[in-house]
DNA sequence: TTCCTCTTGATACACCGTATCATAAAGCAG
DNA sequence: CTGCTTTATGATACGGTGTATCAAGAGGAA
């Protein structure tokens, strides 16, 4: 059951799919919400089981990895490749672009949180990194942290 | 074919297991020996496929990843959870006490450098986080790289 | 209509990780 | 040495994960 603001983040999803020409069909919309209304990273079959559950279909899992492919190249949707879990971007009714972010990852009851970090912090990563004769290609990190809740408990 | 070097390791690797009652059997060795010599991180299979081309015995799945687990905890491999894949520690030859390290992965040749990031950066790192209402856990960082090599190609 | 492209379905398979029970080896008391 | 205990390893089997491949449907353009 998708709550109003979820509408609402369906509706700007649907917005920017149109305006680079793709299509956000109805499974496609259907995978995005559900990981919208998830409180944690979902795997690829359990977006699935989530999917067959609630519409009684069986989505063969060749389709489920295509739709959230898609959904990862229009950013509605990020890959958590420490986990192999997808998490619905947080900012898909935000005007402004999209940049790499981060995640934290609460190790104990798996919510997480896109963030964007101090672009002076990532910077002095970067530069700590090309000490080491390397040089970063993404700084998309995923952090393995508590978070208040299970911090406190 | 191990290098004179490698046996170095290995005999320090050794050291450090009788000095805290754990026994490095043949196998435990070999496995170690197999990281060692490997210029990639290997995948559990990997280092299961080596061993049985190298021996010519056939070892049980849960046998290699018994023995991984009792590297990892004697700190002599890391494993990468972001690709699932073991990469020997590169300080066993080292005395002082091993901290968390982080791992420049190239995303290009799998090349992996194990460094310390400076304490000051990790430090920034962490207090991002806090802000944001989470708590860093480890700091382990695997961190999407071109190595040198692969940058100038 | 026909043709083309994009999307989705269906089957099958290879890989990965683990649960479980069984066996072997090593240490140790007597 | 014998017998017991602990640790290490083997063997089988199963469920989860990701992909290759071929097939079918939907939609738009001419
Ligand atoms: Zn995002
Ligand atoms: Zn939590
Ligand atoms: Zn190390
Ligand atoms: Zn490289």
């Amino acid at each position: 059951m998708s709550s109003n603001s979820t509408q609402n983040v369906l509706d700007k999803a649907q917005q920017k799919c149109v305006s680079t020409g793709a299509k956000l069909t109805s499974k496609r919309s259907r995978l995005l919400e559900l990981l919208i209304d998830s409180d944690k990273p979902l795997s690829a079959y359990e977006v699935i089981d989530r999917y067959n559950q609630f519409s009684g279909q069986s989505m063969p899992p060749m389709s489920a990895y295509r739709i959230l492919d898609f959904l990862i190249s229009k950013q509605l949707v990020h890959k958590l490749s420490s986990e192999n879990k997808y998490v619905a971007c947080s900012h898909i009714t935000c005007e402004h672009e999209h940049s790499v972010a981060q995640f934290l990852i609460c190790r104990s009851c798996q919510k997480v949180k896109e963030i964007m970090i101090d672009a002076g912090i990532m910077q002095g990563l970067a530069h700590s990194v090309e000490e080491a004769g390397y040089q970063l290609q993404s700084s998309q990190l995923e952090l393995d942290c508590l978070c208040q809740q299970c911090a406190t408990h």
